[in-house]
DNA sequence: TATTGTTATACTCTATAACTATA
DNA sequence: TATAGTTATAGAGTATAACAATA
């Protein structure tokens, strides 16, 4: 990926190289788990949007996922086939419809983050309240920087 | 995405969500600039890699950018139907080769880090030295954790 | 006419596994 | 036998644009 000589010219490239990396690290631990719930990422990234709400339609989905919407209509036909979602035809305007989890998507969802999280839950214990805090921080003023 | 309710229920959650977050911050701006150029993700993440170096083989090459062989083979392919890359068989060993950019691929790698990081560098000088040192130190800790 | 979602197209990425050539 | 990289296969995601149905 991005390259330490580069990074030396130029100080803010260290930093975007360090996002990139500590991302790929959290990734790749986690596609494999997600991988193994039988879902690609953008499955997954459908979801966990879902997950705990009522619903979204399938516009405010795309909006969430960053998924365009002629890939959405892929995507959430395997889900359906695979019985974790369902298309709910909205009564008022017959060209909408809410995108719901089943009651298996439910279970499904539920399994999900314990299941990542404790993954790596030993190793977050070793932080201490002081370095949770300063990585949160620090994150966010990255955020902003990015957002703005 | 990740959501609020079960961040409160598991503090790492608001760690991991916070990542997330912060890279897709930085990506959707990124990726447009790479579509722009003609690249595709992984195609950037391999010039990218190669830029400033000597090269790598493949076999490193699909360690860092962490695309799998049967993958990379095809993305090789296409990088070098564009001129931006080339494979030089190793003398010594002739089952391997590098992979560098040709002469198109760094005057490609040469723009993009310039306009990527332009893009935010007004931003990046907000940050004091000092918070810029605690960004990367955290950044540092929470790769660590993925990684162990 | 504008909006919602589908379909069509062509390409790329993905995992996986069998394969070839060299060591 | 082991390693480096290719090829084959089948499925999925991607952008883009044309399309149908409804508003």
């Amino acid at each position: 990926m991005y390259d330490s000589k580069q990074a030396a010219q130029e100080p803010y490239l260290e930093l975007v190289r360090e996002l990139i990396f500590t991302y790929q690290a959290f990734t790749k631990t986690g596609e494999t788990h997600i991988r193994k719930l039988g879902l690609t990422p953008p499955q997954f990234d459908v979801i966990a949007t879902l997950g705990n709400i009522k619903g979204f339609n399938f516009k405010e989905l795309g909006e969430k996922t960053l998924i365009t919407k002629g890939t959405l209509t892929g995507v959430i036909d395997r889900l359906e086939e695979k019985g974790l979602v369902q298309r709910q035809m909205d009564q008022h305007d017959r060209r909408m419809f809410q995108v719901v989890l089943t009651k298996e998507g439910e279970t499904l969802f539920e399994k999900i983050f314990p299941a990542q999280i404790l993954h790596f839950k030993q190793q977050f214990q070793t932080l201490t309240p002081e370095e949770h805090e300063e990585i949160l921080t620090a994150l966010r003023k990255l955020k902003k920087i990015f957002k703005e």
